[in-house]
DNA sequence: TTGGAATGTCAACAAGGCTGACTTAAAGTG
DNA sequence: CACTTTAAGTCAGCCTTGTTGACATTCCAA
């Protein structure tokens, strides 16, 4: 692989590493493993007639249970029209419950219903089988320096969601 | 950093390393920034009213000028009459060109004009400066790990395409 | 107590996926 | 040559998921 042989060639950081095609190449992996990353849910979600969007909502109300709307909103970075359309099918077809909140009352909390968190656990499986695939073929350090990227690649307020979720379940 | 301490408890390729708590934080890392990652082109194309359907098939033309129709198709994984609806409207707009085929004349060949050419530095200087960022904060080595990673998370059939563009420009 | 801010809902529209049916032109094949 | 296949493009219509605008409810502070 002739591809990391530049590194350090001016001492310390490294300058002549980053070359444009490089990044080209980091650009399309980028692109073609997001469509792997999205392919096995993709196809649970279509016979359910949910997208990916369900998912997403699903995913974090797990994560939070009991997370408000706006909370969420700020998560997906989506306008609440869009979140509210797919909350309502989900909540119609039974897979979210929300509560009205005790303090404020504007506020609804939700949560997954039994089968939600069902849908969910589908849902996750399918994901997870082919990143914990790719994790372990890749090895540990690659996936460290994985991360390292991916975080790296997040606007600083992403960042800070990401942080939060990943600390409140440690 | 509390995340890699599990790394070769059992000896060999570890097992433990995989929680399904790291899983998640890797699906989520995945999610945040691939919304980084797009985050700067959509600004420039927002201004256009272009899509990141235009900006991919910007960007697969620019890598393999003179490519056809039915390639590019593969490439993206859309169906033609989607692809055919971005492809005109930059056709008519004067950023791509399509030749007919001299061997084969029910081809058409596609290129950028020299203002198709403007556009596409213009957006992927947006990504590559977000990823050179990325890179470089990461180090050489978390770089080599997250392509290993990423090309892991393809799908068999994408690989090859990915490998392909690769090879092409080396 | 009243006006403004916050929270969530409803309605309508646009982008960009999809399928299906069809045409045109060119290439390949018996 | 006649027939089939392939490449490309078009039209119509659908779905998901983003958007903005208008609106109801609730809370809070002046």
């Amino acid at each position: 692989m002739a591809e990391v042989q530049n590194v350090q060639m001016y001492g310390g950081e490294s300058l002549l590493f980053l070359t444009d095609e490089q990044l080209r190449q980091g650009i399309e992996a980028m692109f073609f493993a997001y469509r792997g990353f999205t392919a096995d849910p993709d196809l649970i979600l279509q016979e359910l007639a949910y997208g990916r969007a369900h998912h997403r909502a699903i995913h974090f109300i797990n994560c939070a249970p009991g997370t408000t709307v706006n909370n969420l909103l700020g998560i997906l970075g989506v306008t609440k029209q869009s979140l509210n359309r797919v909350l309502r099918t989900l909540i119609e077809d039974g897979l979210v419950e929300s509560r009205v909140g005790r303090m404020d009352k504007r506020e609804r909390h939700l949560f997954l219903t039994e089968e939600g968190q069902k849908l969910e656990q589908r849902l996750s499986d399918a994901q997870r089988s082919r990143m914990r695939a790719a994790f372990r073929q890749a090895g540990p350090e690659a996936v460290a320096g994985f991360r390292r990227v991916l975080e790296a690649m997040m606007d600083t307020d992403m960042k800070r969601q990401y942080r939060t979720l990943r600390e409140g379940r440690g």
